[in-house]
RNA sequence: GCGCCCUUAGCUCAGUUGGAUAGAGCGUUGGUUUCCGGAGCCAAAGGCCAGAGGUUCGAAUCCUCUAGGGCGCACCA
C-alpha cells in the first residue's frame, strides 16, 4: 500500500514506458492548483523536451491510454501540457477502507540503522543546545522505525576526555571523592544533588585549570590514568558516569526523547590502539609535526581539507579519532547499513575527514552509509548564538518548566472536567509543554540557522503542537460521545460528500510525507503534513453535523472519517515524539 | 586567503524531479458561538522571492557575478 499519488505515479509510469518513455515521468503529485485538479503529471512536458516533440501532443497520447481507466473521473490537459487528473469517490473510499498503516509499505532494507543525537558530555548540566539532536533524532528514530528499519539511536556521551580528569582532580583535592564514591545512583534525590554539585564545581575545575598551568598537567595527568583503569580514579568516574545517565534520562524522560545505546567514547578506548596500527599499517598513518595524521584530501577537491589527526605531539587522541573507533566499533557489534549522525552543521568539516578515513582505511564496506545530517545553529532573536539575558546556558530543564508552568496556567484558564485528578492534570500540561517545544523546532528545517524564542517555543495558539493536540483531543471526544450514544458506524461504508473529499484526500498523503522525511532526513515534511490534516480536520469539523446528522448513512461515514483523521493525527503525532492525551 | 551555508510578507518560517495565480503561523483589520470542545472557523490587507546577468517554452528553485549575514579551515569537543 502507497500514497494515492503513489498509485497514480505507477498507473501513468507504466503509459509513460509503454509509449518507450522513463517511467519516472510519469510522477503525479498533488495538484498545486486545487481548483483545477486534485493531482497533476508534468511528465509530459519534460519528455517532449528530451524527445524535442510537443508536450501536449505528448499528453494527449499519454491521456488518451489512461482513458479507459476508471479510477479517475477527470483527466485533462491544462497549459503548455500539465496533465490534470481526478480521482472518482469510490476509487477514494476503496483507498480508505482498505489502506493498511496509512499507506505506509516497509522499506526492504533489513540492515541496521544508527542514529547518532545525543553527544551530552557527563557531569553537565543539560541545555537548550542540546533540545535540537535530541528532538530531531528521536523523531527520525520513530520515522524510520515506522517504515520498518531496524534503527538503533545512540546518545554517543562526552565521557572520556581533558573535562573528566578536572572533575576527578577537583574532588580528589577537596577530599570529596567521597560524596560522588558513596552515591546511590538508583536515588533520584541523590542524583539531584550530585548533578547540581558538578555543574557548580565542573565550571570553577575548567576555570582554575585554563588559569594555573601545573592544574592542567595534573587534569592530563589524570585522565591518563583514568584511561588506563587506575583507582581512585576509574572508580570515581564510573559513579560519575552512572550518576550523570541517570541524572539525563530524566531530563531525556521528560521530553519523551528515547536512546536504544548509552555508549560513549569510553567504550571504543579499546579499539583505538589496534586502528592506529592498522592504519599504519596501511600507510595511511604518519607522523607530521610531530602529530600522527591521515590524509584525507583528494586530487579531485576544490578547497583545502587537513589531513585528520590521530594522536597530537603529546600522544593524546582527539575527538577525530574517537570517532573513527566509534565506527570501527559500530561495524563490528551491529554492521549498520548507516550511519546518521545529527549534529550540529559546524561539524561538517570535521565529520567529512572523519567519513573519508574511515572508508579510506576500509573500516566500513563500500554500501555502508555515512551520513552527516547537520542542523543549524539556535540563534537568540538578536541573530547571534542563543544566549540567557545574562549571557548563560539556559538548562534544558528550566526551558521544560518555563513551558510545563505556562501550560499549567492556560489549563486553569479553560474549562476542564471537575472529576481531573492531580495526576493527569500535570500529565497533560506536560504533553502539552512538551507538544509546543517539539513541534516548534520540528517544523524548522533540519540545515537552516534558527531563532530561539521562548515565546513561540511556548505558544499554544496556530501553527503549534498544542494545537495539534486540541484538534486530535476533540476528535477523541467526538468519538467517544458517538460511542456513548451507541452509534454502531464501524461496519458502515465511507461515502464521500462534497464536504469530506479534501479531508479524505488528505489522509492518502501521509506515505508521501514520511518517505520525503526519510529520504531528507528531515522531520519538517511530516509536521507540514501533520499540520495540513488538522487544519483540514478543523475546517471539516466546522462545516458538518456528525452527531446531530439525521442521515445515518451520512453520519456513520464522517464518524469514520473522524476515527481514520484521529488514529492518523496520534500515530504521526506519535513519530515526532508527540502524544495526545484525552482530554486537555 | 580557501571553502560551506543563508537572504522569500512587518516578524518567524514552508515551498519535493525547474512548472500554472509563491504558501503558512504570529501580528493587523473585519466576520463568526440559539448545534458535536472558540487552544477553533471564515475572510481581507500585506511579496520586483537580496540585486544584476545567463540557461529554458517556463526559474524562488539551475549557472555566473555583486551586496549583506552566518560558519568552518591540524594538535578543543
Amino acid at each position: 500500500m502507497t500514497s494515492i499519488a503513489q498509485k497514480l505515479s505507477d498507473i501513468i509510469g507504466g503509459v509513460f514506458e509503454a509509449q518507450g518513455l522513463p517511467a519516472e515521468l510519469g510522477l503525479v503529485r498533488v495538484s498545486d492548483r486545487p481548483d483545477l485538479a486534485q493531482f497533476q503529471c508534468n511528465g509530459a512536458m519534460a519528455a517532449a523536451k528530451q524527445a524535442k516533440k510537443n508536450p501536449r501532443e505528448i499528453a494527449q497520447i499519454i491521456v488518451e491510454a489512461l482513458s479507459s481507466n476508471d479510477i479517475f473521473s477527470k483527466i485533462e490537459i491544462a497549459g503548455p501540457g500539465f496533465i490534470n487528473l481526478n480521482v472518482t469517490d469510490t476509487f477514494l473510499e476503496g483507498y480508505l477502507e482498505s489502506s493498511e498503516n496509512f499507506g505506509v509499505d516497509a522499506t526492504d532494507e533489513q540492515r541496521k540503522v544508527i542514529l547518532d543525537y545525543g553527544g551530552p558530555n557527563i557531569a553537565k548540566a543539560m541545555h537548550a543546545g542540546h533540545l535540537r539532536p535530541a528532538i530531531i533524532g528521536d523523531a527520525l528514530r520513530r520515522i524510520m522505525a515506522f517504515k520498518g528499519f531496524e534503527v538503533l539511536g545512540d546518545i554517543h556521551l562526552g565521557d572520556w576526555g581533558t573535562h573528566m580528569g578536572m572533575l576527578i582532580g577537583d574532588y580528589i583535592r577537596e577530599g570529596e571523592e567521597g560524596l560522588v564514591l558513596n552515591a546511590n545512583a538508583q536515588d533520584p534525590e541523590t542524583v539531584q544533588k550530585l548533578m547540581d554539585d558538578f555543574s557548580v564545581r565542573y565550571p570553577k575545575a575548567s576555570i582554575a585549570a585554563k588559569a594555573d598551568e601545573a592544574l592542567m598537567t595534573e587534569a592530563r595527568a589524570i585522565t591518563v590514568k583514568l584511561q588506563d583503569k587506575e583507582a581512585p580514579y576509574y572508580p570515581i568516574w564510573e559513579k560519575i558516569r552512572e550518576v550523570s545517565i541517570e541524572g539525563m534520562k530524566q531530563t531525556y524522560g521528560q521530553l519523551g526523547v528515547h536512546f536504544d545505546l548509552w555508549k560513549g567514547e569510553a567504550d571504543v578506548h579499546d579499539y583505538i590502539a589496534p586502528m592506529v596500527d592498522d592504519l599504519k599499517a596501511k600507510e595511511l598513518a604518519y607522523m607530521s609535526n610531530g602529530a600522527c595524521v591521515v590524509d584525507v584530501v583528494t586530487e579531485e577537491d576544490n578547497k583545502e581539507i587537513p589531513p585528520l589527526i590521530i594522536y597530537k605531539s603529546d600522544g593524546a587522541v582527539l575527538y577525530g579519532t574517537t570517532d573513527m573507533a566509534t565506527i570501527v566499533e559500530r561495524m563490528k557489534l551491529y554492521e549498520p547499513s548507516r550511519i546518521i549522525y545529527i549534529v550540529d552543521q559546524r561539524q561538517s568539516l570535521h565529520f567529512e575527514q572523519v567519513f573519508r578515513a574511515v572508508k579510506k582505511a576500509g573500516i566500513t564496506n563500500d554500501n555502508t552509509e555515512l551520513t552527516f545530517a547537520g542542523f543549524g545553529t539556535m540563534n537568540g532573536t538578536d541573530g547571534k548564538p542563543f544566549k540567557t539575558r545574562d549571557g548563560g546556558v539556559l538548562r534544558l530543564e528550566d526551558l521544560i518548566a518555563m513551558a510545563k508552568e505556562k501550560a499549567d496556567k492556560r489549563l486553569s484558564e479553560v474549562n476542564l472536567a471537575d472529576d481531573i485528578k492531580e495526576d493527569e492534570y500535570n500529565d497533560i500540561a506536560l504533553k502539552v509543554a512538551i507538544a509546543a517545544i517539539k513541534f516548534a523546532d520540528l517544523q524548522n528545517q533540519r540545515q537552516s540557522n534558527y531563532i530561539f524564542d521562548l515565546d513561540r517555543l511556548t505558544s499554544f495558539e496556530g501553527k503549534t503542537g498544542p494545537y495539534l493536540l486540541y484538534q486530535t483531543v476533540r476528535i477523541k471526544s467526538l468519538l467517544r460521545k458517538a460511542k456513548d450514544q451507541g452509534i454502531n458506524f464501524e461496519e458502515k461504508e465511507i461515502t464521500i460528500q462534497e464536504q469530506d473529499r479534501a479531508l479524505a484526500l488528505l489522509l492518502g498523503e501521509f506515505s508521501d510525507a514520511l518517505n520525503l522525511s526519510i529520504q531528507h532526513y528531515a522531520p519538517h515534511h511530516l509536521c507540514e503534513y501533520i499540520y495540513k490534516l488538522a487544519q483540514a480536520f478543523s475546517s471539516f469539523y466546522a462545516n458538518c453535523h456528525i452527531l446531530s446528522e439525521e442521515d445515518t448513512a451520512i453520519q456513520a461515514s464522517r464518524l469514520k472519517l473522524c476515527q481514520k483523521t484521529a488514529l492518523q493525527l496520534e500515530t504521526a503525532l506519535g513519530l515526532l515524539g508527540i502524544f495526545v492525551p484525552e482530554r486537555m
